[in-house]
RNA sequence: GGGGGAAUGUCCCGAGCGGCAAAGGGGGCGGACUGUAAAUCCGCUGGCUUAGCCUUCGCAGGUUCGAGUCCUGCUUCCCCCA
């Protein structure tokens, strides 16, 4: 596991340039087989949320990369894993997804692969996976006497994420065993329907990996492997993929489009080179000239990241679109029709609507309470002058030439209230 | 089975002599300064029809003019002994 491998294969090469690479179980074997353009390889995500978020899209990026480079990509979707819950996130009791949830959740998830992966049947096509499909048919007493012996209590007590537990006398439900045997028990069956040798996923998932390559082994797949991508944060040691209002969806009905830009306009200077090589395709000495740009012209790379970021999720059209909102909202201070907009009956309109409920109708602040506090600290705008009275309510007058209230919530959110 | 602790503002951690919308952090949001960055400083961080009203301290009762705080029972978690 040295990290000074020098790869034969494309896909290592880029992996391993871009910093995807983790930890590997062996690097020269994994190599061997991308060089002889025979590497399967899979990716498994659970339908916890109707959407995938950005925390995401690091391992999505890798199934990307394998088949440009001559290799065929599995996503798996978790949805018998999903029904058990992975309690490794810890906390007490977390509520059960029912099967409603998870079949709408893995219907929004599925989406986002068809935009960074080409499915179909040919040798480098990618072939969308459901371990609902084995796991829910098993059988326990079976899979206690085909799968179950193989596992080692003593070894998995040894596990790094079993091991924090017990130490920090944390409970560790039985439940949470089995969820590493299923997914050990997953990679078993997918070297069985597709041929997969590789398991990839986030460096927490190294353990379960780790169990899988074991118990592949015992069951007699032949040499498995695994490969993990280190855990994102931002330079300022923050979790990637968080904002105000909550996670960087990558759905656009749960993110909008210009939001999911601003997000990646707003990159950390420090983090602007990782982020180029991790989430666009820019070429190599490319990244290395935008991010040595000195000073505000660094701004100009975190344009270019925003670009082709969105670009390779909502098309080069949408972001596009998204670029010039900015760009006319920042740069002109001219208002864009293309901002989020959020539309009233024009009777409720003319009925007059208060300052506080319009910002709150909006999705900019939380509550009228919040309105108001923010009212105080001069936080919230409308048509770009600060409101300063709570009791004011939206009349004709507000409305732009475009027939729309521009409210504003600091420098950098801002929503159209449309009557329609 | 016996004994001893713990549960607080629904993001997290955490103080709280019977007068409490409840200290202090972290995180988040806003303002100032900047480059739509970071760092720094300041403000805010239960809800509403806001001179007021309503709802919060594991759950259910009780004592009291008044309970997060005292009493009883219950639930869950932790520690010690068996």
């Amino acid at each position: 596991m040295s990290t000074d491998f020098q790869p034969k294969s494309d896909f290592l090469a880029v992996l391993k340039e871009r910093g995807y690479i983790h930890q590997c179980s062996d690097f020269a074997g994994v190599d061997d087989k991308a060089k002889a353009g025979e590497l399967i390889a899979y990716i498994g995500f659970d339908a916890t949320a109707s959407s995938l978020h950005i925390g995401s899209l690091l391992q999505i990026m890798m199934l990307r990369w394998l088949q440009k480079t001559g290799g065929k990509p599995i996503p798996l979707m978790g949805g018998g894993t999903t029904q058990v819950g992975d309690p490794s996130g810890r906390d007490e009791s977390r509520k059960l997804l029912t099967l409603d949830q998870i079949d709408a959740n893995k219907n929004g998830i599925r989406q986002v692969f068809t935009k960074f992966l080409t499915f179909g049947d040919g040798k480098t096509d990618a072939v969308m996976t459901d371990n609902a499909e084995w796991l829910t048919a098993l059988n326990y007493i079976h899979f206690l006497r085909d799968v179950g012996r193989h596992f080692s209590v003593n070894r998995m007590l040894s596990m790094d994420s079993v091991k924090m537990r017990l130490d920090r006398e944390q409970e560790l439900s039985f439940i949470e065993f089995n969820y590493m045997c299923l997914q050990s028990y997953d990679f078993v069956e997918l070297n069985k329907r597709y041929g997969i040798t590789l398991q990839m996923g986030g460096s927490d998932q190294w353990g379960n990996i780790v169990m899988g390559i074991d118990l592949g082994r015992r069951m007699g797949t032949g040499q498995l492997y695994g490969l993990t991508s280190p855990l994102l944060t931002t330079a300022s040691g923050a979790k990637m993929g968080k904002t105000a209002s909550g996670a960087v969806w990558l759905n656009s009905d749960m993110l909008p489009v210009y939001d999911y830009w601003q997000y990646w306009r707003n990159t950390e200077d420090a983090d602007v080179g990782r982020f180029l090589r991790l989430f666009t395709e820019l070429p190599m000495d490319e990244i290395r000239r935008l991010e040595n740009l000195g000073g505000a012209e660094i701004n100009e790379a975190k344009k270019i990241l925003a670009n082709e970021a969105t670009a390779m999720l909502h098309g080069r059209a949408s972001a596009d679109e998204a670029a010039e909102t900015a760009r006319k909202t920042f740069e002109e201070g001219v208002l864009s029709t293309a901002l989020p907009t959020i539309e009233v009956t024009r009777s409720e309109f003319e009925a007059g609507i208060g300052v506080l409920t319009a910002f709150v109708k909006a999705g900019l602040v939380a509550s009228t309470g919040e309105a108001r506090r923010q009212i105080k600290g001069g936080g919230l705008r409308m048509n770009d002058a600060a409101v300063s009275d709570e009791r004011a309510t939206l009349s004709a007058a507000d409305l732009t030439g475009e027939g729309v209230v521009k409210l504003s919530m600091g420098k950098k959110k801002h929503v159209l209230l449309k009557p329609v």
